[in-house]
DNA sequence: ATTCTAACA
DNA sequence: TGTTAGGA
């Protein structure tokens, strides 16, 4: 068939096409003297890909990698077009965060501007100077640590550093006895990695989901718990709608905030969580921000570790009782149950 | 009547 | 991607 059938079949304009082949992502045959373009059911069956991945909002050039560079559709490409699917989805969340935060922004003004008579002009500039700073809080999480390269030999490392990975294993079954989940009960794992603690409340029969910035880890995760429901995501703009958890836990991911960002991470667990959900996180954590903030000079690589007394102020000013062990050396573990 | 390339919006 | 021009 001819372009224009082929557009009406898929519902594409015939420039629409000739543009998607001038991406490279097709290559229809040409009839030899018209130079008119010939689609066979190959040619159809892919254009229906791209179709399918345009309206998923992937652009073209995200396409572009996440099918085969050959002509033809082969079987292993499913992978790939997964990958980019779930990129593209966390993408969307932290835009649907964003815009969620511009609305409250547009309220806030709004409210200004019912009270007021006149333009309340600083009023709105500091508001708009709180929400700018939220936006670059959120920006400015990157994957520093290539968790991506380190997926691999992940659980070797933990395992090697013997001295420190009785701690780890220690702290990571206090937060299974302290979350101590009833069966059935929903509980997120931020920053879960291979899916070590995610794996630890499985069997104690809740009903795990995971959240990592890397993809990798959590190829890695499926392959050791399938139970697991698996996200890309990252801990600013948790991919789950409000009130869904009876608990989130996090192990060693925090570390990696600063002190304005893990703010916004925790507001986030909150989010999540149903009302009476409650949170255990196990990390890297100094006694204040003072010593947080000499650890943060003297090891200038390193991102601010969480302050102890910051987060539990946080959770006690909203009506949670925190309890908190020291498990070796600053790695602590913080419960926090809302006051019943 | 269709399609093609190229350039511009 | 849509549009338009100029050709085959």
């Amino acid at each position: 068939m001819r372009i224009k059938e082929a557009a009406a079949r898929l519902g594409l304009s015939p420039r629409a096409i000739r543009f998607y082949e001038e991406k490279g992502l097709i290559a229809p045959a040409k009839e030899r003297s018209s130079q008119y373009r010939t689609f066979d059911e190959d040619d159809v069956r892919r254009l229906q890909t791209i179709v399918a991945l345009r309206e998923a909002g992937l652009g073209i050039d995200d396409i572009q990698k996440a099918l085969p560079a050959g002509g033809k559709d082969d079987g292993g490409a499913a992978g790939e077009v997964a990958r980019h699917l779930e990129l593209r989805r966390s993408e969307m969340v932290s835009a649907w965060v964003e815009l969620k935060r511009m609305i409250e922004t547009v309220d806030g003004m709004l409210a200004m501007l019912a009270s007021e008579q006149a333009l309340p002009t600083d009023a709105m500039f500091r508001l708009a100077q709180e929400a700018r700073d939220v936006r670059e809080l959120r920006s400015s999480w990157q994957d520093v640590w290539d968790y991506d390269g380190l997926a691999e030999t992940h659980d070797d490392r933990v395992a090697e550093s013997s001295g420190e990975y009785t701690a780890y294993a220690e702290a990571l079954g206090l937060i299974v006895s302290w979350i101590a989940a009833a069966p059935g009960e929903e509980g997120l794992d931020l920053g879960t990695g291979t899916g070590n603690l995610a794996g630890m409340l499985l069997r104690q029969g809740a009903k795990m989901a995971g959240v990592d910035q890397s993809l990798a880890m959590l190829q890695r995760c499926r392959a050791k718990f399938p139970e697991i429901e698996t996200k890309v995501g990252n801990l600013l703009a948790i991919p789950y709608t409000a009130g869904k958890f009876d608990f989130v836990v996090s192990s060693f991911a925090l570390q990696h905030l600063s002190a304005g960002q893990l703010r916004l991470a925790l507001e986030e667990m909150l989010r999540v969580l149903k009302p009476r959900g409650r949170i255990c996180i196990a990390d890297l954590m100094t006694s204040g921000d003072r010593v947080r903030e000499q650890l943060a000079e003297a090891f200038p690589g390193h991102k601010p570790l969480a302050a102890l007394a910051e987060l539990s102020g946080y959770f006690e000013r909203r009506g949670y009782v925190v309890k908190i062990r020291r498990i070796h050396g600053l790695l602590h573990v913080v419960y926090a149950v809302p006051i019943r």
